[in-house]
DNA sequence: TCTGGGGTCCTAGGACCC
DNA sequence: TCTGGGGTCCTAGGACCC
């Protein structure tokens, strides 16, 4: 019988400041992008529960979540703490609960900064198996003043839409005969790899939850979401068998900046990339390659059209100054007239490096 | 409302090869 | 009339995840 557990830190980066700055407890905070007094460019990157109280939510414009703070504020509610965050820190106290979900399994798959799938198989019963991830909670709780919602199923699909259903602090257990019934009165949103396009072009037809879509037959699927189609179709009936994925290569590795005004300043867009090429071979080397052979360059203009210009090399370079040299041809067309007759401002730039090589 | 930064994977067309 | 077919690489874009 196969035991996957997910857990998930709830309010994870949030709550870490939340317990490192007293003065914040029970507060509403939200950790993200500068507010700059409502006119930051930046999004949320996690709001705790007090905050969301006030309709703030990962992902949403900082300076949307800013008047969200003003608005409860001048109704007399608590003010919002807005902290930058530090992601050091939070790697730091990620890896510390690592160390604590591998003590009690062997096999894990550290899936994002606060999320973990772990193999508990071996307990041998759900009751078993439960009472490890009660264990788990426990000891975080103890040893980091945080909490975790765990999900436990029969697969990963499972216990990461379970680590979901009951947060924060939750524990959900799900067992293989539940899981298709489980799943069926969800939003198909919660379905992983279903997001926010997906649910729209969904929702036009009618399709809402996941027993709606259970309507359409493989080839339907395949047809509307290709490749994936199939798997789809098995995942909504709560099968999945992919394997915890314990080790992890990067594949690219690169940097990107959105300015704090949009620019066509060349001095200013040219010291970036160099700024950026230098920092990206850094982690190059720091990530244990010696060479990549594909280097990419994107540029958003102010009204977010993204344009991407790619090249490879016939040979792996080890050239730093090769990176900044190819960033720097494959820029050079947006910044071209006549290329751009209409003088957009450029908001963001970014440099990635692909098919990295030992 | 006005949209970060770090990534992965998929698609689709064209080039090229056998 | 008149156009194979399969595989792989490169490039650009897009959806998605945290």
């Amino acid at each position: 019988m196969r035991l996957i557990g997910h857990l998930d830190m709830d309010a994870f980066f949030a709550a870490v400041e939340e317990r490192d700055h007293p003065e914040l407890r029970g507060q509403p905070i939200v950790v993200g992008a500068d507010p700059a007094g409502g006119q930051g460019r930046g999004v949320v990157a996690t709001a705790n529960y007090p905050a969301r109280k006030y309709g703030i939510h990962s992902a949403m414009p900082i300076s949307q979540a800013w008047k969200a703070a003003e608005v409860a504020r001048r109704r007399g509610r608590p003010a919002t703490a807005f902290v930058r965050g530090s992601h050091r820190r939070y790697s730091e106290v990620s890896e510390r609960i690592m160390a604590i979900v591998r003590r009690h399994a062997q096999v894990v798959e550290a899936a994002s900064i606060d999320e973990a799938y772990f193999d508990l198989s071996f307990a041998g019963s759900l009751a078993r198996a439960a009472d490890i991830c009660r264990q788990i909670k426990l000891i975080i709780k103890e040893e980091e003043q945080l909490t975790a919602s765990i999900g436990l199923g029969p697969n990963k699909l499972i216990a990461k839409i379970a680590s979901d259903f009951q947060k924060p602090d939750g524990l959900t257990v799900v067992t293989a005969e539940e899981a298709e019934n489980f799943l069926a009165p969800l939003p198909v949103r919660k379905i992983p790899g279903i997001g926010p396009k997906t649910e729209k072009s969904l929702a036009r037809l009618g399709i809402k939850t996941v027993r709606d879509l259970k309507r359409f037959s493989p080839e339907q699927l395949q047809e509307r979401f290709g490749k994936w189609g199939p798997e789809l179709y098995e995942r909504i009936r709560g099968r999945h068998e992919s394997p915890l994925v314990t080790e992890w290569e990067p594949k690219s590795i690169g940097e990107q900046e959105t300015f704090g005004t949009d620019t066509l300043d060349l001095n200013f867009i040219f010291t970036r990339l160099w700024v950026m090429c230098h920092e990206v071979f850094k982690r190059v080397k720091a990530e244990g390659f010696l060479t990549y052979r594909t280097v990419v360059v994107t540029v958003r203009c102010a009204d977010f059209d993204t344009k991407s210009r790619s090249h490879t090399l016939p040979t792996p370079s080890d050239s730093p100054r090769r990176l900044r040299f190819e960033a720097m041809k494959l820029l050079m067309p947006f910044l071209d007239q006549r290329e751009n007759p209409k003088h957009k401002l450029i908001r963001l730039i970014g440099v990635r490096v692909e098919k990295l090589g030992k």
